[in-house]
DNA sequence: CGCGTTTGACCAGCGC
DNA sequence: GCGCTGGTCAAACGCG
């Protein structure tokens, strides 16, 4: 995948709907803009799906631009025989953190790192641990502005958080602020 | 000893 | 067809 746009020209009228702490935001619009990467906290999220969004808030046929890379990042989970292309929404959203882990109350597992190009930092590879759940994440910092974490989520939990989630309720309430925006 | 990380190899898709 | 790149695997290793 291409390196992602670090703005957003979108307006959409809801944020996030960060009731729930469980990541699970599945048809959750909670693009905001910032042009400046003046912000100082959450800067941004991102969501790359390509499942029909049964979500009648979702008819707005302008929302296709909001996502802000639509480029095909050619998911081939299924490197068996004939196994359908099954692509899974991902959700990407850039904090400004001095850890790359953050931490959600999952627990993650690495499962690989690559350097990848145009970025002197590696992308690593973290996949939940919990029984039967294949949530997988991919955390990455920014060669342009190495305070900038993008976290990409690849899946939804199907079970309760395991820990608690200090960091990730602060970085949640920040995503409320300027989201609301 | 169990669980998580590291790291090189391997594989598949895509562009030229 | 070939090379590049992203994503995953798995063995070795480290740590509590």
């Amino acid at each position: 995948m291409e390196s992602y746009p670090t703005y957003f020209s979108c307006s959409s009228a809801t944020p996030a709907a960060s009731s729930s702490l469980s990541l699970n935001m599945a048809n959750s619009h909670a693009y905001n803009e910032f042009q400046g990467s003046k912000s100082n906290g959450f800067l941004g999220l991102m969501s790359e799906m390509d499942v029909p969004v049964s979500n009648t808030n979702d008819n707005n046929p302008q929302s296709r631009n909001c996502v802000g890379s639509e480029t095909d990042h050619h998911a081939k989970l299924g490197k068996k025989k004939g196994e359908k292309k099954v692509r899974k929404p991902r959700y990407a959203f850039q904090t400004r953190s001095q850890v790359d882990i953050l931490d959600d109350g999952y627990r993650w597992r690495k499962y690989g790192q690559k350097a990848v190009k145009n970025n002197k930092y590696p992308r690593s590879y973290y996949r939940c641990t919990h029984q039967g759940c294949n949530v997988k994440k991919q955390v990455q910092r920014l060669t342009k502005d190495e305070g900038i974490v993008v976290t990409t989520y690849e899946g939804m939990h199907s079970h309760p958080i395991e820990r608690s989630t200090d960091n990730f309720e602060h970085i949640l309430s920040q995503m409320q602020i300027y989201t609301t925006f």
